[in-house]
DNA sequence: TTTATTGTTTCCAATTATGGAAACATTGCA
DNA sequence: TGCAATGTTTCCATAATTGGAAACAATAAA
């Protein structure tokens, strides 16, 4: 594997690194919604405003949200709207490996 | 947020958790082609199969890949191919945004 | 059975990620 | 200017991830 290649397997794995936390994956999810400042979203979850703005910038390095100042506060937003489907995506997945574990505790829908 | 809505970011999490590593990238990449026992994709990779193996368990506990014995071998192939239509979006998120940091350095098809 | 092949699990050391507190920066307002 | 509000960065302790070696398990072949 040449070293091209290679980065560009780092690159792709630095995108699911992003979403690789639950709190990550709740706050894309909120912005969803809206725009939202800092301070709301770490009261929202009940968190210190430093881990909620460093979970933001992990995202925004990602490029999956973009900030705007406003006054002292610092609005967050969705931009990279591709992301909403990787995490349906994987929704999507989890309930099609829940409905196979099922499946094979009571196999009724599969015959074979 | 209650404990049932916090599990369930925290199942998506672990979905994006299992594709947060280059080398489990590579290997979902290389099951697209055909299914491929452990030694084959350690070998292809350079790396010790232990470590081959325990990156293609953490993609079977994902439910992404499954595993099939075939004498002495452990064959690995894809059966989630939505985790496809995952690494794609990533790619075109990743792409975007390159496209946006040139825009940013040097806006020539973007003139607001 | 003995030996070889292939995978998995278990240990360990090193790296990385995380959360919270404190320090610091920036902006708005009196 | 002085003070309050909001965010970011830095520091630290803790937790999680990782890779490799070695031990172990399972199967095939001699």
């Amino acid at each position: 594997m040449d070293e091209r290649t290679e980065r560009r397997y780092a690159l792709r794995a630095d995108m699911f690194k992003a979403l690789a936390h639950p709190m990550r994956i709740f706050l894309l999810d909120k912005l969803r919604e809206r725009s939202y400042c800092v301070c709301e979203l770490a009261a929202e979850v009940g968190i210190d405003k430093s881990v909620a703005s460093k979970h933001l910038s992990q995202l925004k390095a990602a490029g999956l949200i973009e900030d705007q100042k406003r006054g002292t506060l610092v609005e967050y937003s969705l931009v990279a709207s591709c992301v909403l489907e990787m995490v349906e995506c994987a929704e999507r997945t989890i309930l099609e490996n829940r409905r196979k574990q099922l499946d094979f505790i009571s196999p009724e829908s599969v015959s074979g």
